[in-house]
RNA sequence: UCCCCAGUAGCUCAGUUGGCAGAGCAAUUGGCUGUUAACCAAUGGGUCCGCGGUUCAAGUCCGUGCUGGGGAGCCA
């Protein structure tokens, strides 16, 4: 007999009769003659209710199944007489393929996050975590179809990376020598390192696109990147996924437009597609999360410059840690006002001071600001982070002499101005704080499957 | 790196002028009406994070270390 998972099980409107299904017994509920289990197979939230009578041959060995516990059962698919479930199985047969024992630490009643992440192996096995990757899973396929249909190619760019994205965070070395050799030699000679030079785990995959932008038109890269920062938040993992698109020809304006777009997109893609998981986060997370959605959905996201930034702030009569001047990077305190007491809703920061940002993003005509974008969310911060890049290869090259950036190392990439360079702009969204916005779950390591922190890298 | 909070049964937590530690869930056993963390009863379960100190006596007071969580900086 052919296996039926549990979410196309509940979606029939007739019974075919007998189905065999397979899953984890999520509770067991013993009378005199029979016992009640629930099984979720992992399909979706919900169990399917499989009754097991006295009459089966292994009843006693039933008796013993725990919470835990994987089955394996046959049995005729019928109407439920008990509320809230249309469906339940009278079971013909259950095997047991692997007894939970005592020491299976989930019980039927809610954990905390804390202890959940205590065993990251388990957890997908709760309704919460359940939920959430398989709403991670919706979402990395959304972000496929968003581009695909709009004519984007995907391009998968190097992991491992000898260039370094400027200002986009600290990196993690890759190198295959010997850790004995480096401490006799006390120092690591790159020269005869496996790539011959230094080498790092990505920051970020946008140097690369650009190249690819240049040459296909839009493209973009979704994958991992690391960033070896000491940030010990619970917005910050050292391991997380970007989403990285370039787009040829294309101004700030129609950055931001794309940006916008995408998130309404995907928060619509979630809605639709998951109305079962996101009813739980709603229901048990976050209970803010229908009006969040709905600004996301129905209101425009504004637009200030970082200029018009500063002077909301230092009209604002509240007192910050730190100050508000004119050609400082802002904040936490200052993003979070901005965005969830002035604003109320996501908004795009432009044009900032050309000192607190990378020498790619394109000098304005005002010589002092540059091209560049950030996108605070309420209670995540900053979600994207942008710009329109310098095409122009005298402004290019004068910028990167300005900041002492070694030219030589950037032939390849400077190569890309001189043969038919064109406008072109992008930006990088962390997949995991789009999740927490979505979610409303407060800590990345809940939307990670196995998290990469500072001083913790278990399972 | 800095600041704050915490660590007691497998899990969630009580334990206050210091006096040899409890509850719920889970587990085991028994019972039971189609239940939804079923319900009822019984039983077992503890280096009170580690190491020092004060005291006749420390889960409780003091010091130090470790671990976890929240915040700041760094930053997608």
């Amino acid at each position: 007999m052919k296996r039926t998972k549990i979410n196309l099980l509940l979606k029939l409107e007739t019974t075919p009769g007998e189905v065999l299904v397979k899953g984890w017994v999520r509770t067991k509920r013993d009378s005199k003659k029979f016992s009640f289990m629930e099984i979720n197979d992992g399909s979706c939230l919900k169990n399917i209710q499989v009754i097991a009578n006295d009459d089966l041959e292994n009843y006693p060995d039933i008796q013993t199944i725990t919470t835990g516990t994987s089955v394996s059962v046959t049995g005729k698919l019928s109407a439920s007489p008990g509320k809230g479930q249309k469906w339940e199985i009278q079971a013909d047969q259950i095997e047991i393929i692997n007894i939970a024992p005592e020491s299976y630490p989930l019980q039927k009643k809610r954990h905390t996050d804390e202890f959940l992440r205590t065993i990251a192996h388990l957890r997908p096995r709760t309704n919460k975590y359940g939920a959430a990757f398989r709403l991670r899973s919706e979402m990395a396929f959304a972000i496929h179809k968003f581009y695909r249909e709009k004519g984007f190619r995907y391009l998968t760019t190097p992991l491992i990376t000898g260039s370094d994205c400027e200002g986009a965070g600290e990196m993690f070395r890759v190198t295959s020598l010997d850790p004995k050799m480096i401490e006799q030699q006390g120092k690591m000679d790159f020269k005869t390192d496996f790539f011959g030079r230094e080498s790092s785990l990505t920051v970020s995959g946008q140097l690369s696109a650009e190249m690819f932008a240049l040459a296909l038109g839009d493209v973009y890269t979704f994958g991992p990147t690391f960033r070896a920062e000491n940030s010990n938040t619970s917005r910050h993992a050292a391991e997380f996924w970007m989403l990285e698109p370039e787009m040829a020809f294309c101004d700030l304006k129609q950055n931001m437009d794309n940006a916008e777009e995408l998130v309404k997109t995907l928060v619509r893609h979630a809605m639709d597609e998951c109305p079962e998981d996101m009813a739980l986060f709603s229901n048990f997370v976050d209970k803010s999360l229908p009006k969040r959605m709905d600004i996301l959905l129905n209101t425009e996201f504004a637009r200030v410059s970082y200029t018009q930034a500063i002077d909301i702030l230092k009209h604002s009569k509240k007192t910050f840690d730190f100050k508000v001047d004119y050609g400082t990077d802002l904040q936490s305190e200052h993003e979070r006002y901005l965005a969830e007491q002035y604003f109320k809703k996501p908004v795009f920061l432009t044009d900032y001071p050309k000192q607190i940002k990378p020498f790619y993003m394109r000098m304005n005509e005002d010589g002092k600001t540059v091209a560049a974008v950030d996108l605070l969310v309420p209670r995540i911060g900053e979600l994207i982070g942008g710009s329109q890049r310098e095409e122009r290869l005298e402004v290019l090259e004068k910028r990167m002499k300005e900041m002492g950036l070694p030219m030589e190392n950037y032939w390849w990439y400077l190569d890309s101005r001189k043969f038919g360079s064109v406008p072109h702009s992008g930006f990088g969204m962390g997949f995991e704080r789009f999740l927490m916005m979505l979610t409303g779950i407060s800590n990345i390591r809940d939307v990670i499957p196995f998290p990469r922190t500072p001083g913790s890298i278990d399972f």
